[in-house]
RNA sequence: GUGAUUGUAGCUCAGUUGGUUAGAGCGCCAGGUUGUGGCCCUGGAGGUCGGGGGUUCGAGUCCCCUCAUUCACCCCA
């Protein structure tokens, strides 16, 4: 074994695995495209603070999750991006992107790192596609946002997910709400588990969010947000639901869904997958108006946005089968020739074909013939053309239909001709 | 951070109560056809048995330490 491997919690991607990847970024792609949605790309890494100001200080992530580092000894804080919004909050701020226009619909496909022990579903290292809308966070454009997500897994045609949908209310609400729950709680103190207890202290919501079956009766009993919410609030939710009933979106209304991160308010959603093993969240996302003002925006900016693991996706597709026969694309034709001479006369009729718009492979390891020949039929190539020494001399060489077995002998532009594909200009005007 | 799990060829794994030069399948390379692949046959390369220490006449097999893996808690995508 080699003296390194790579880091703990990361991965290495090869071809055949990246075939699966490009797969499902260009369905993200061409569905962003549909709906509207521009690519964003921002620095892996930004100032410590924007972090701790727009995921909030008591959140695990900010606690013990992330990756931060001085640039020297008098600099500021970095850290690796642990998650997308914040980011893209900041730049938009930075661009004053609302005063160009009122709306801005953007997604991405990042790479982000957290610093958790790894597990089934969960590195250290992994990538999120996600979507912010900014600038409008009605419910339509809340319906807006989860559509593309939905319609992402409807057309890998991922099977077996459960959206769970809440509201939190407005940040009044969740004060008024998180002083019952404090109050609440207060008299259990003795008998939560340590993270419950400080968490009273810091961010009692949460505590709704644990799973320790110990505390069960205990949080199903504690006063629930949606009695907090001011009327206006609650009409909105339902109005939400009622456009995702429009969409045929299924869902179920979950009041116990709180989400990790503090900037999170009225819809919250997550959907989880059956596949996946302890980590069964494939996406989540909500609404966030608060984090422009958190960030120093001046004011609220409103936001909504989902984000979506790709390692997740991948999981639960390849449970499911949907990745079968995925494989790198093979050369169109194999250049073989009989002897090690013709191989400068080889490469050069590679790069006429090359030149002509035809994938074309050639050995570059001077092995025999029937290495050639192996080799063609390994990449699935679909044609192999031979030289020796008399197509070399007369310039007509064998072109071999390597399905059929076929083989013809031809001229070089014939077989430009033979092997060239209608260009994509062409495919789609026809 | 806590708990458990597993570390033997590129991959998936066998290796019996510790006993001579560590095996299989797949993959890879070559030959069988010195001008033609897939199937088949034959042969070959490839392992300091994660690393270190200990017990023993003898350790892949037992003990300790260490590193790594995987799964779960936690948290989240």
């Amino acid at each position: 074994m080699s003296q390194y491997q790579a880091v703990k919690g990361t991965k290495d991607i090869f071809p055949d695995e990246a075939v699966q990847w490009q797969f499902v970024e260009g369905v993200v792609r061409w569905l962003a495209g549909l709906y509207g949605f521009n690519e964003v790309r921002t620095p892996a890494f930004e100032y410590t603070e924007l972090f701790q100001r727009g995921i909030g200080a008591t959140t695990d992530i900010v606690g013990k999750e992330m990756f931060s580092f001085l640039p020297d000894p008098q600099g500021r804080s970095l850290t690796l991006r642990p998650e997308m919004t914040a980011g893209v909050m900041r730049a938009a701020l930075q661009r004053n992107l609302l005063s160009q226009a009122p709306v801005h619909k953007l997604f991405y496909i990042s790479d982000l790192f957290r610093k958790e022990r790894p597990q089934a579903g969960r590195q250290r290292q992994f990538t999120q596609f996600g979507a912010e809308l900014l600038g409008v966070s009605s419910p339509a454009a809340v319906a807006e946002v989860l559509s593309f997500m939905m319609g992402v897994f409807e057309t890998l045609g991922l099977k077996g997910l459960r959206l769970r949908i809440n509201t939190l209310g407005d940040l009044e609400d969740r004060a008024r709400y998180r002083e019952a729950l404090r109050t609440y709680f207060l008299p259990y103190a003795d008998e939560l588990d340590e993270s419950s207890k400080e968490r009273l202290e810091k961010n009692p919501l949460r505590i709704l969010d644990s799973k320790n079956p110990a505390l069960k009766d205990m949080i199903f009993g504690a006063p629930k947000l949606f009695d907090h919410l001011k009327p206006e609030a609650v009409e909105e939710f339902e109005e939400v639901l009622s456009l995702l009933r429009d969409r045929g979106i299924a869902y179920e209304v979950d009041h116990l869904l709180v989400r990790g991160l503090d900037y999170y308010c009225h819809t919250a959603f997550e959907v989880t997958s059956s596949e996946l093993g302890a980590q069964d969240a494939i996406g989540g996302g909500g609404r966030y108006d608060g984090l422009a003002r958190e960030l120093g925006g001046g004011k609220d900016m409103p936001a909504v946005g989902f984000a979506v693991g790709m390692e997740r996706l991948l999981i639960a597709m390849e449970k499911q089968g949907l990745l079968e026969g995925l494989k790198p694309e093979g050369p169109k034709v194999f250049v073989v020739v009989q002897q090690q001479e013709l191989s400068g006369h080889g490469m050069q009729v590679a790069f006429q074909l090359r030149r002509a718009g035809i994938s074309t492979e050639l050995d570059l390891a001077g092995r025999s013939m029937k290495a050639q020949m192996r080799e063609a039929n390994r990449l699935g190539s679909a044609y192999a053309l031979f030289i020796g020494q008399t197509e070399f001399e007369s310039g007509q060489y064998g072109l071999k239909n390597l399905v059929s077995s076929e083989q013809e002998t031809l001229g070089l532009e014939a077989v430009i001709e033979r092997l060239r594909e209608p260009s994509i200009q062409e495919s789609l005007k026809g």
